[in-house]
DNA sequence: GTACAACTTCAAGTATGCTTGAAGTCAAGG
DNA sequence: CCTTGACTTCAAGCATACTTGAAGTTGTAC
């Protein structure tokens, strides 16, 4: 029988994360230990399972802070039940079904785009993703605003 | 008749990004500039386009350095013409192709989970994504080895 | 010819998600 | 007891994609 504490090597081994990593989720609320007399860290087999939640999360496209929130609604001490993970799951599965969707949208614009040619760049619709870049960086408005000019007429 | 140059202003202004993010994608060799006998610097046409390739790599989900990969295929002097862009554009598909193709399967096994309930984490896909997760971090093996244990044989 | 917005460079800061290294402590086997 | 690997903390580093600020210069309008 395995004792029932796990070591930061352990839980590291068994969860497939660097220990560095465990001491970092810990920092940031994720997951929680016990300490030894001697100050040495122990987790309970608990942990293994919020860790894999939360590299769950993060395969789904969460940050860490957006997981630690969905770890929130988790019970801290008692073993989540089948309607603590449906509600999870099923919130999951709909940040999953955006994203698809705004690929699919944009899939779609630049499938339009490779039959249209797409060299004036104005009336292109992946030039102008509005939002799709804007989730990256600091506000992408417009990526064109007009182009022919110094042509003439 | 506007003039020939953009300053890094204008360009910004009509691209609908910051000139520090022009100072930045020209460090990195994305776009590039004349100087005028001041300094300052000065941008043809052109590189409206570039830029615009630029944002719209990155909606596909491009890195900066890939992004400036995918500009290379490109002439630096003419405009590039359909074939150019078609090429690019079908190169972008396919990347936005795989996206949905691993973000579907992900939420498809999650899927197969809320019906599962999945609380004994072991047999369950979602928890097991292999590859999924190893993209965004320092390789994730396995989430979990094995589960129960200390229950009793 | 002068004011002032717009430009210049360079260093440092921001956010995320960790890793790496230094310097020291703990735990378990022989 | 003593070695040695595993552990501790804390600071700094890495990669991406920029932004911000300081200190100084340019270009243009009046």
């Amino acid at each position: 029988m395995t004792s029932e504490w796990l070591t930061i090597g352990e839980l590291a081994e068994r969860a497939g994360v660097a220990t560095s990593a465990l001491r970092f989720y810990e920092s940031k609320g994720l997951i929680d230990s016990e300490r030894t007399d001697g100050n040495q860290r122990r987790y309970t087999r608990a942990t293994l399972r919020r860790v894999a939640l939360v590299r769950a999360a993060q395969a789904v496209g969460l940050s860490l802070q957006e997981a630690a929130t969905a770890l929130e609604t988790l019970p801290h001490d008692r073993t989540p039940n089948k309607s603590d993970w449906q509600r999870l799951s099923r919130s999951w599965r709909r940040h999953l079904d955006e994203q698809i969707a705004d690929l699919s949208a944009l899939r779609d614009e630049l499938t339009d785009c490779i039959g249209c040619g797409c060299l004036s760049l104005r009336s292109c619709a992946i030039f102008n993703p509005s939002d799709a870049v804007a989730e990256r960086g600091a506000g992408a408005r417009y990526l064109l605003g007009d182009e022919k000019v110094a042509t003439g007429a």
